[in-house]
DNA sequence: ACGGACATGTAATCGGTTACATGATTAC
DNA sequence: GTAATCATGTAACCGATTACATGTCCGT
């Protein structure tokens, strides 16, 4: 239920709409819980039942502005200080890793030299994102440099990983360059 | 759709059971894709209607051992080689630390503390999870150490990054330990 | 006048989780 | 005999994705 906190946390910020927060969600959280539309409305709905959240005021065109409720400001805080985050990895390109036996050697260092290659543009992309958000200066700064610092340190790892699994295929299926670090 | 893969990938081992299939995913593949009972048979008996397996023998106790067919092959190997890995990343543990701007320093101090002694966690247990697999010889424990390396940098890399965070928070708080890099 | 941005919603479908339900075989 | 393990299945529910649907306001 983590959409649900997620825009509790954005509201805690400042009341805004269905609207807003999805625009907020594309550019800033996107990279760590991504939501859609479809997702986003349902769930304000939801959260106004609940009581989390109230529509403090309606607009042109039909907008609602959501703020947070005193209820919904201690859920948050409970949530943040009291509820274990659960780390599932569940990752599609590990899991094709267990199966790189079913194809040649060369297909699958191609695999891992193609991974290597995704990490570094992601690299990349976070690199371009950091000197974006050094600017603001608000929380959501502040905190997003923390993330955006694990974006980079995740990246570089998975990159070095990439590299260091393409040789350990090379050297274990005797497939060229013999000189390797033995 | 990557639990269909994932017993693919299996079956092009050997032909197995879904009870047999469920065994391999507790202690190997619940790392990097998790998947529940109800899924596995719910799966194999869909694969078995696409004609992807076929049941190959019928054993005691309703006992159904399936094998890859020709076409499963087919698409296993599609699925490796050709299907882009997509990497979404969603952090319930990230997402927190965009509000942490929400609890006073101390909690979000303790909170990065608290991550960084989950990872020391779980980098032990692969550390211990390492000796263990590298006795097997067969394909699953070539690739599946590739995988585990995964594992310990990246639970090496979350821990530094959590003990940096709190040290950035520290800092930025103002609060304690004042000899800071600085 | 018109196009683009603003703004919200519904419905179908899918993959995953939890819980329930049942029964056969084997080892002791 | 009986407990543990083997073995499969169903149903309810939840969160997420995709697609569809609709309408309004603002700037030019």
């Amino acid at each position: 239920m983590s959409l649900r906190h997620a825009l509790l946390g954005l509201l805690a910020r400042e009341p805004s709409s269905g609207y807003d927060l999805l625009k907020i969600f594309e550019i800033s959280l996107a990279n760590v819980w991504p939501a859609t539309q479809s997702q986003v409305y349902a769930e304000l709905s939801r959260l106004a039942d609940a009581e989390l959240v109230t529509v403090a005021a309606e607009g042109p065109r039909g907008r609602k502005e959501y703020a947070i409720s005193e209820t919904g400001l201690v859920e948050l805080r409970h949530w943040l200080t009291e509820v274990e985050p659960r780390q599932i990895v569940r990752s599609d390109m590990l899991l094709r890793v267990f199966f790189l036996g079913q194809i040649d050697p060369e297909q699958a260092r191609a695999y891992m030299r193609q991974q290597a290659e995704t990490s570094r543009e992601q690299h990349e992309k976070y690199e371009a994102l950091t000197e974006f958000v050094a600017e603001g200066e608000d929380d959501l700064s502040v905190f997003g440099l923390l993330s955006l610092e694990w974006g980079l340190r995740f990246s570089a790892m998975q990159r070095e990983w990439a590299e260091w699994a393409e040789g350990e295929i090379a050297r274990s299926s005797g497939t060229d360059t013999p000189p390797a670090t033995r």
